[in-house]
DNA sequence: ATGCCACCTCAAGTAACTTGAGATGCAAGA
DNA sequence: TCTTGCATCTCAAGTTACTTGAGGTGGCAT
């Protein structure tokens, strides 16, 4: 099998070779063999389990979801259940944080547009960004 | 002007205690008075620099741009302008979130439709959850 | 031989707080 | 009066997921 280093690693799979470090370090990533007892090797195995660290920690799983996740896809724990069940769960999540972040749109863009219609001034006391931000947050 | 003490700031500003502290500490808030020299004491003035804050970090302000915000908004540092463009780009920034979220959205959607028709498993190597995800990830 | 880049380790910095330990003030009930 | 208990205090460390920096080595090309 072809053999290649942490630069390599880093390029082919998107992921920064201080980040591939940090993975190694906190047992993400099994400990790298050496090349001359320094230089970390890889082959095309480790490419595998790192685009899924990736694409996991894209789809807004924690390390912590993404360590559960990569143990259940180990041969043995074959509970997909239980990676359906977290997957349910992150959907449900990143719905509540759309939500919030429309509210926080909509209430930027009102303010936005009413500073720009009836401030253009220079002043502060007048400028709705300033002042509208200044009432009782929405409750989210 | 009536005093009360940080518990009662918390409860009435829906900060919790030790970000109150914590603010004061970094100077988002001013070192506050001490009733004998120990307990901070607060009347109605910090109310709304306070709800001023949680309002902009619910806004998705980070707090060094709601440093910025509370040096505009004093008076003598009027530009409102720079406030709007705080606000702007802070528009921008909400905007993209939304459009990433509704990516990874529509990723796990997909994922989970697949696992439920197909999957019922308790197998991993044929559950759709734990394999599309080990596809490389969408450019974000 | 000499650059130079990729790689190494270890430590500290980042954001924005939260958590914990251990001490103290103050007010109400027995 | 004593005690119990809560609110408060300070200071330190933990959290998440990395990033940045300093200072040093390996190996290849010129």
């Amino acid at each position: 099998m072809r053999e290649f280093g942490i630069g390599a690693l880093s390029s082919r799979s998107g992921v920064p070779v201080a980040s591939i470090r940090y993975y190694e370090e906190i047992g993400i990533l099994p400990k790298a063999a050496r090349r001359n007892g320094r230089h970390r090797t890889y082959d095309e195995r480790i490419l595998g389990r790192l685009t899924f660290v990736r694409g996991s920690r894209e789809l807004g799983f924690s390390l912590k979801q993404v360590r559960t996740l990569l143990h259940l896809s180990e041969p043995g724990n074959l509970t997909c259940t239980e990676a359906r069940d977290l997957s349910a769960a992150q959907l449900t999540t990143v719905r509540k944080r759309i939500e919030e972040l429309r509210v926080i749109e909509a209430e930027l863009g009102k303010h936005l547009a009413a500073c720009d219609s009836l401030c253009g001034c220079g002043r502060a006391p007048q400028c709705p960004v300033l002042n509208v931000i200044d009432e009782p947050a929405p409750a989210l």
